[in-house]
DNA sequence: ATCGATTTGCACAGCGCTGTGCAACGGCGT
DNA sequence: ACGCCGTTGCACAGCGCTGTGCAAATCGAT
């Protein structure tokens, strides 16, 4: 058990990524959900994951860092190379779609004052970028809104997340649904629906 | 103790309202907040708390009635004999507007699946209200969405939040963010920003 | 079959929260 | 001054969760 700290068997680490993808999902349903819930949702006794993870926040954290870091990626190779800001948010909220499960998680965990206020710190580089995007957008009058960039880019983010949580309830399916997630950002941001809608359609080749 | 249910003491009375309404403030900061927390910032002990409410459910389930009502009299008020899809939901959300906080809370709770299923149940017919009215603008022609009505009314309540967060971090002055939010909400919508911004100026009077 | 790594089962102490009982204390009107 | 009603302080049992210790069982590979 010393070892499943540093060394490295095929078994534990199975079971430790089993662990976070469960927990993943779990957290998803329920921000509290406990330790125990996760467990047994991996079809693994509570002690043994406390031999992967010291503690609850340990786990919670390492999701966040990967959470992080996929949005992080994802939201860069959306926007690299490309000079109409329009664009660079639908190539970058179609990116983000891709790890939607982890970006929900996020969101949700940040919004939770309890679970951790070191999130924030780690979601605002990203964000920052966001921001920097929605604002040069303003400025260059292709977007067109009564928000400053940094309210704005609170409705871009929870525009995300409703749609997510549409689909959620299969109201959508999730094909259509990351063009729409994409449209329905760019209108809210001002962007005239037909642009948009064009726009977004040419991305997918 | 025992009329505190039934018989009405002006001191009593005063207690519980504002009981009541720093539950409502604290509620908002942390959706898990103990009875104690409430108690405290009531200036009130724990005790005193369960003289006036059962358990802790009765006092969150008080203030989602408060709330709902409070909600659904906004939300009629606003659209009330109004034609222009548009326009209804402009003065619907204005309305809102003014109840922001105790719409808040009422969206925070819904999404914990741990405090109540009840809410989303008494919430049902204002939140069905609201699809009716985008799909009758989409039907008209007036909106303009990739999205089905039910989406858009999570865009619609969702950007509402985001609005109101940015607010809370002093993004924006409350009184310009009404106004904001609605025009942000129209344009989400699929509503032109300069037709979005007009017809909200005009509400103003 | 055996060894080492890993998982399991159980027991435990600790914490914070809920809800209740009860006696004492407070103000306020008469 | 008295009585009423609300409030307080304290104590208590119960619950669920966390994190840890330890011995037994299990799996995988040699």
């Amino acid at each position: 058990m010393a070892s499943m700290t540093t060394g490295n068997t095929s078994r534990a680490d199975a079971n430790r990524r089993r662990i976070l993808d469960v927990a993943l999902a779990e957290l998803l349903r329920d921000p509290d959900a406990s330790m125990d819930q996760i467990a047994r949702a991996a079809g693994v006794v509570r002690r043994t994951v406390y031999g992967h993870f010291p503690n609850r926040e340990a786990l919670i954290s390492t999701l966040v860092d990967e959470a992080v870091a996929a949005l992080s990626a994802a939201h860069t190779a959306g926007r690299e190379g490309v000079r109409d800001p329009a664009e660079a948010v639908a190539r970058s909220v179609l990116a983000v779609w891709e790890i939607a499960d982890r970006y929900r998680l996020l969101v949700a965990l940040a919004q939770r004052t309890v679970t951790m206020q070191g999130i924030r710190e780690r979601l605002a580089p990203v964000r920052e970028e966001s921001v920097r995007l929605l604002r040069r957008g303003l400025d260059e009058g292709v977007f067109s809104s009564p928000l400053p960039a940094p309210a704005l880019a609170y409705v871009h983010e929870q525009t995300l997340i409703a749609v997510l949580e549409a689909v959620n309830d299969g109201l959508l399916t999730a094909r259509e649904a990351g063009r729409c997630a994409a449209v329905t950002v760019l209108t809210a941001a001002g962007v005239p629906a037909s642009m948009a809608t064009e726009l977004v359609a040419k991305l997918n080749d």
